[in-house]
RNA sequence: GGCGCGGUGGCAGAGUGGUUAUGCAGCGGACUGCAACUCCGUGUACGCCGGUUCGAUUCCGACCCGCGCCUCCA
């Protein structure tokens, strides 16, 4: 039974779809004038996991995630650069592609572009004029008339007589009430437009996303997600433009991942404290990353920071030292571990508002129970690996060759090149032959010194960086 | 000021009205030439003060502290 916390009623619910076994979902992507942060990739990596999950449980879902392709801050960046916009924006799609690929995330089903929904944005503009729930303004803008949508504030429990007296009041704009946002926004001719009834201009933010979500997946749907700042008033906005327009209830489910904190503040754009995922990829493996937005829940914050990022590596480590000893070992086939006690508990703990934590403590059991059996029972041990590497593939992570990042370190900054080490364990070994032990142990020294750990075993040195 | 979230053992981080979370680090032991890995053992943790209760970290109230949204931000 899924149950999910739900945004709009600020309680954990169980999950009624609007169609039998089917879920459709969309997320709020990307804004595409910059590298994508580690906040981008916490709201990318939960909704994988998500994802991940409720398909692995037999439900459909349609997966939409859009990306933002139009706006303010893209066509500033484009001037800033002498590029154009379509170009820069093409540019750090192509980017984030690429850091997805590197986090293992899935592609969505649809991965729709504001500037390819113009027709159906402008479309909509036009229902919500015809409706009296947005007019247009002497300045060719359109604005939408909060005062016309009772429920407004539904979903960030604002109230509306409170938000007007805090409304910020541009000059340029002619609003009726200062609470009203803009659903279009007319422009010069040689600016990033489009043809509309009410003159050039482009699309403002909110509407984008309301055109997109009917467009790909109708007038309703099951779960609406994105990050912490978006419920006001990205989100209440939609709400308000979605149900006027098409007369009926937008989204049951809002999901809402929480903030990633640096020194105990909110990465953010405007704050300048964010860290791109490129940059931290220089120096660590993209799964710790990965496991690291994985080892607490997808709506308590997170502190980003050397030391957790450091943890979220040891504690993968504990995980691939156990899988290097069962690199045949193939996934098990999630039907056929109904039974399974470990199995059981890790769903139950994922079907609960998605907790990704209690799931990893399944799975430490399970590698401590698999080191155990190994000692007695072999074909046991790799029963339960084969569960284990199931579950790894639900969170998307353990996906690495277990050798390979056991020895990808850091960096190799030291400058110790694999054959180098080869070289030196070879050495040791026949000086271990030869009971020159502290010959052995000066060389086990100098690796450590530079970063590498060296594993003697039945089957011969192994070694792996710090 | 309005609305909301949170304060858990050295750190990270779940959870629960009475029973071991889990991981990292530490300590003791086994294993090892020595280590590492692994295994076994090891921690009177639940912001403060009241209340409800046989019993509260868990429920209720007050207080202190931190954070988020209210303006572009995932």
């Amino acid at each position: 039974m899924l149950k999910i916390y739900n945004t709009l009623t600020r309680n954990k619910v169980i999950f009624t779809p609007i169609e039998e076994g089917k879920i459709r979902l969309y997320v709020c992507g990307m804004t595409v004038y910059d590298y994508c942060h580690i906040g981008h990739a916490r709201v990318l990596v939960s909704f994988d996991v998500i994802v991940r999950f409720l398909r692995s449980q037999g439900w459909e879902v349609e997966y939409v995630r859009n990306i933002t392709d139009v706006d303010d801050k893209i066509i500033n960046r484009a001037n800033e650069s002498g590029e154009d916009s379509a170009t820069l924006s093409q540019r750090f799609i192509d980017a984030m592609h690429e850091d997805e690929a590197l986090l293992n995330i899935q592609s969505p089903n649809q991965e729709p572009r504001a500037t390819d929904h113009m027709d159906n944005i402008i479309a909509m503009v036009t229902t919500l004029i015809n409706k009296g729930y947005a007019y247009v303004a002497d300045n060719n803008d359109v604005y939408y008339r909060v005062s016309r949508f009772e429920d407004y504030g539904q979903l960030s429990g604002k109230n509306t007589e409170e938000l007007l007296s805090g409304a910020r009041v541009d000059i340029r704009e002619l609003k009726e009430d200062p609470r009203d946002f803009t659903l279009w926004k007319s422009c010069k001719e040689q600016e990033v437009s489009w043809q509309s009834p009410w003159g050039r201009g482009r699309p403002g933010w909110h509407i984008e996303c309301s055109a997109m979500t009917k467009s790909c997946l109708g007038a309703s749907f099951d779960i609406h997600g994105g990050g912490p700042d978006l419920p006001f008033p990205h989100h209440e906005n939609e709400i308000a433009q979605s149900e006027a327009a098409n007369g009926c209830k937008f989204v049951n489910y809002w999901m809402h991942a929480g903030a990633v904190r640096v020194d105990g503040e909110k990465m953010s754009k405007s704050l300048g404290n964010f860290f791109t995922i490129r940059d931290v990829f220089k120096k660590y493996h993209p799964e710790v990353i990965r496991y690291l937005i994985i080892s607490s829940h997808y709506r308590s914050h997170i502190n980003y920071s050397e030391d957790n990022l450091i943890e979220a590596k040891s504690g993968l480590e504990r995980f691939y030292q156990t899988l290097k000893h069962y690199t045949d070992v193939e996934p098990c086939d999630i039907s056929l571990m109904v039974g399974s006690t470990f199995y059981g508990k890790f769903v139950e703990a994922m079907n609960d508002d998605f907790n990704t934590r209690v799931a990893l403590a399944v799975m430490y059991d399970m590698v401590k129970a698999i080191n155990t059996a190994a000692k007695k029972d072999a074909e046991d041990a790799r029963g339960l690996m084969g569960e284990l590497k199931a579950m790894a593939g639900i969170l998307g992570i353990l996906q690495s060759d277990p050798i390979l990042f056991l020895q990808g370190g850091d960096t190799n900054e030291e400058g110790l090149s694999s054959g180098r080490i080869e070289a030196l364990i070879a050495e040791r070994i026949q000086a271990k032959v030869d009971k020159h032990y502290a010959r052995a142990d000066e060389i086990r020294e100098e690796l450590y010194q530079k970063g590498v750990l060296l594993e003697d075993s039945h089957e011969g040195t192994s070694w792996r960086r710090k």
